[in-house]
DNA sequence: CCGGGCAGTTGACCCGCATCAAGGCGGGCC
DNA sequence: GGCCCGCCTTGATGCGGGTCAACTGCCCGG
């Protein structure tokens, strides 16, 4: 997955319009935002705005917490975690973030990110400045409902790693969460690299580093996957679903 | 705090506009629109489209979990326990909402409600149409703004709760957390009623409600509240800061 | 080829909190 | 008043997973 471009977008919606737009027309956001039914004049409008970062390569930042907030930015390719460090340096993992998802939203209530985000790999992002995204939302109402769709979106998914769930819930959890997104996003739901290091996953799920191991090291034994360093391939999907499902709630 | 008006509102800021519009701004959700710089008459079009509901007496539902989502809504009195159930109808409580809060944002994304929401005591709603309050939000910047600041401070909120706390850090951050939402209202800081029952608390915080009794009772016994069934005081208010800090983060 | 370093794993122990099981205390209702 | 039914509290016990410590293996640089 490392680096690798958003699959789905290869073929260029509106090649016809220019190397540029064309680029843009593989950024995630503005395919998500044209999925949902903008125009291409809106699309036009949508470029103007976006920057294209990268690549950025494993540790370096894309912004950190405290720093002064004016642009969210969707993932093109690679894997952003953000995370937030209290007062004892102790870092907690909020999120890791797969292409065509969006980080920075937390942020617009405050005026300064709230959280650090971190690329794994090698990251491709595109910059949306916030103050004319939200410009251009007024005018566009398929765009403001993306956004408001996003946020909400986020709001559901923060409150489902609250819940009092057991190691293997959360682990399994994990697995078929990503295998899901994966697959919404064209690759494939069975085999994919785990981009974090076990430690990232033990803090995302609020488990030891060791628990991580453990349970791992268990659903392979019971056959429900197949892990090699990094590598994953999801053998048993079903009942990986089954014992993970009061925590997805479908 | 059962059925109480939101004090700050009391005195109303169009009082020369009649009776409606007078009543409408008691609204927690206009004023708080108000207080970003709205103008008079763009007051004048969220008026049109607010619905007032209520009261709701305790138990009773606003919405729950299926139902079709066609409306936010804004706490103007009481409290709201939001709360889904998993299969095996065991629940799990997502939030408390306070007057001036609103519920329902995490509804845009998928048409239907994900969670219930019921009332805990007498409550007065504003209901806002959400796709005729998206309509105005791209004719009047300062709302649009002002739903995205809502969403994204609930995307934070929602991860506050997900760390491995201690029993005491997420009991003091709770304290905390409900005396500095109430005093923004208005509302006295350090006497208030617990208008929830123990079991919502313990459910709501992922600890047994015999874990949340025995800290409420070693926390008076140290001196940091005074608790009598529901009247709840904080006597230790920078004890229980300290001892929140790391889960309230600032 | 060797050695250092870090990520990951494994095992032994232990602690916080859930769980189970009784009891107290209101508060509503006839 | 007298009853009952939840809500809450209190005590005894047990388990999941955190913690500590040691070991393995992979990666990388020299």
């Amino acid at each position: 997955m490392s680096g690798t471009t958003f699959p789905r977008l290869n073929s260029s919606i509106l090649a016809d319009d220019g190397d540029t737009l064309r680029f843009c027309s593989t950024c995630a956001f503005s395919q998500a935002c044209l999925s949902e039914g903008m125009d291409k004049s809106a699309l036009m409008d949508l470029h103007v705005l976006v920057e294209h970062v990268g690549p950025l390569h494993a540790g370096e930042h894309v912004f950190r917490e405290g720093d002064a907030f004016e642009a969210i930015a969707a993932v093109r390719a690679g894997t952003v975690k953000t995370y937030v460090a209290d007062r004892d340096g102790h870092e907690q993992v909020l999120g890791f973030h797969l292409p065509g998802e969006v980080i920075g939203l937390d942020a617009i209530d405050g005026d300064r990110y709230p959280c650090n985000a971190v690329a794994l790999d090698t990251v491709m992002l595109c910059r949306f400045s916030f103050p004319r995204i939200s410009v251009l939302a007024a005018r566009l109402p398929g765009l403001q409902q993306h956004l408001f769709r996003l946020m909400s979106r986020d709001i559901g998914r923060a409150s489902l790693l609250a819940g009092d769930y057991s190691a293997d819930q959360r682990m399994a959890a994990f697995l078929i969460g990503l295998s899901r997104r994966l697959a919404a996003r064209g690759f494939s739901p069975d085999r994919f690299q785990l981009t974090m290091a076990r430690t990232d996953i033990a803090n995302y799920l609020r488990l030891a580093p060791e628990t991580v191991s453990r349970v791992l090291k268990r659903f392979q034994q019971d056959g429900l996957i197949h892990v090699d360093r990094r590598e994953l391939e999801l053998l048993g999907r079903k009942r990986l679903e089954d014992m993970a499902a009061s925590m997805l709630r479908q």
